[in-house]
DNA sequence: TTGAAAGCGGTACCAG
DNA sequence: CTGGTACCGCTTTCAA
């Protein structure tokens, strides 16, 4: 059996099709008015055929699909399930559907993501790039006009973007560290791409600097950005002579696998080596020993970036905005003060 | 400036909207002919003007959309995560794109985002319903003919549905307690409706009985899905006096919770308290101690979902399945011996 | 207060 | 090999 559609409902209630819109649109209230007894009988017959108005139809003859789309790098990660559910929860409160992809880090799979996203005619787009160069240029020649795009983490600057004050957290988390007696510290950097961490890294190398200590490149470690990808380059570094005394890891996720290669090594954190990451993903406070990490309020990233969305929506000329969210270290017990004899 | 549609590309490449549409589609090859120089300039025209098809009109001349959609419970949880993955790389591969919603637990809202998706005209629904019976009951009616709908997890025996077999899982974990001398088990049962964990509690249960020994409600610590929950379940449950030498959980994320509450009564896992649990996620190796726990492979159950929906779409008569994917208790370091002295 | 009818942007059949 | 055209289901203007 067929899906019941407008003329059904019309044919049925003995109305013409206008009339089923108008009651169905909430319409038939204010701006046009129908008669009582129309309506009731109208949306009776709605409920009997549970008819559905078919949202492919409507999109094409409003002009617009009450659907965003968004695009993030990898499913793996926590982090960014934080901020899939900031942006659902106020995408979901306007009334408007997620459409959803994931990369998994491969930039052509970015690319055609992109592609897939503008034939759907979203209304708007979040995009987590990896790969900003390649992808956003196809995004912003294609939708036209006035690209309803927002970009999570920076990048092209005349486009709208919310992204995690990183520099400050990571500020912080060097002076707690170097304040601990920390000289020697690791750097385990597990992104897909340079600029991703470079903030980060950026952090890292001067606050070195400022304190007159040498910055060595074996003590950074590059890696992939899964699970044991942390937990591999934390070995390496651990396994250096003499053996840093902290780690610092560019997501929490990497740190968990960091904090399984101190036990595997029989050390311990934090008196033998102090681990510190980025994130503070809802698990940080509850693994053992509870992990010291810049917190950013990955929801609030997703909310952010849909509500700056909005705005645009609601006025294309608007000038870019810049959202840039406040991010702070948070002590927790992987830190602790340098052992003294390794 | 107007996005570019079939018209403009005909005009510009002096052919008709239908030849248009032939090259577009492909089917310029085989099916229909056309001369290859028509073709190319078309091409050229499609590249010139950044013309991408739009998904709506498509949608609605061909009766479908290209896209199935996927309603998980709860963000928090990365199980539900890894099946998403599941879901979205069985999609992707087969060229579907995913609508996604998360229903946060909430009835209502699941009702809400099944309607939601039915207005949308999903080619496939794949629920994880928390309450089957409201939301299920609306899918099946309105999504005529023969519903194209997988179920996660059990309920209506006349739908297509895939779960995981956590009796046998929780079987074997129950079996290698009470090898190790735990008498005292402690259940946190932290689900949003009691059948979702019927078959663990169903288990628990059935291993006490059969070695006679009894079945303490007060063993049986009910809770909500957060972390949290299952921190404070894991500290109501070990402060009773006599202490449970073991808790098991119903999945992996509150077991982290649990392990966080045993540390903080100055306990220690596995010597003092075994914990164990379900699901296996990817973290459970990493923690500390690593998590004894009962693999499921959730990616894997995603990715079955998808495909018994595809097998639907292809042959909307064939018979309901039920696939029961295995699961089994993997040891890690959380669990061992019973210790004698309380 | 209601109905007729013109599109929205494609697809696919049929004719030439 | 290519063009004309009916139609997918809905919204919205205009006229009655």
């Amino acid at each position: 059996m067929r899906r019941p559609t407008q003329v059904d409902v019309a044919r049925l209630a003995g109305v013409s099709r206008a009339t089923v819109s108008y009651v169905i649109s909430g319409r038939a209230r204010d701006d046009i008015s129908i008669a009582e007894e129309t309506r009731r009988r109208v949306l009776e017959v709605v409920e009997q055929l549970g008819y559905q108005p078919n949202a492919s139809a409507q999109s094409l003859r409003r002009g617009h699909t009450k659907t965003i789309g968004l695009l993030v790098p990898d499913l793996h990660n926590p982090h960014y399930w934080q901020i899939v559910r900031g942006v659902e929860e106020e995408a979901r409160a306007r009334g408007y559907d997620l459409l959803f992809s994931s990369t998994s880090l491969d930039p052509e799979r970015e690319r055609d993501c992109v592609r897939a996203l503008l034939r759907r005619r979203m209304d708007g787009l979040i995009l987590l790039l990896t790969y900003p160069t390649l992808a956003l240029a196809e995004a912003e020649a294609l939708m036209r006009p006035h690209s309803p795009i927002v970009l999570l983490g920076g990048g092209a600057p005349e486009v709208d973007h919310v992204l995690p004050g990183y520099r400050e957290g990571a500020d912080q988390l060097m002076a707690h560290l170097l304040d601990l007696g920390h000289r020697r510290i690791g750097l385990i950097l597990g992104v897909a791409t340079p600029e991703l961490g470079s903030e980060r890294l950026t952090a890292y190398r001067s606050a070195l600097e400022e304190r007159g200590l040498p910055v060595e490149e074996r003590l950074i470690e590059r890696c992939g950005s899964a699970l044991d990808d942390g937990y591999r380059a934390a070995i390496r570094l651990l396994q250096q002579q003499p053996r840093p005394t902290a780690l610092v890891v560019i997501n929490d996720l990497l740190a968990i696998g960091a904090l399984r290669a101190v036990a595997d090594l029989g050390l311990r954190a934090p008196t033998e080596v102090s681990v510190a990451s980025f994130d503070d993903i809802e698990i940080a406070a509850y693994l053992n020993p509870p992990l010291t990490t810049v917190w950013v309020n990955a929801e609030e990233l997703g909310r952010r970036a849909a509500s700056v969305l909005f705005a645009r929506l609601l006025d294309p000329e608007c000038p870019p905005q810049q959202v840039r969210l406040p991010a702070h270290l948070v002590v927790r017990g992987s830190t602790g003060p340098a052992s003294v004899a390794q």
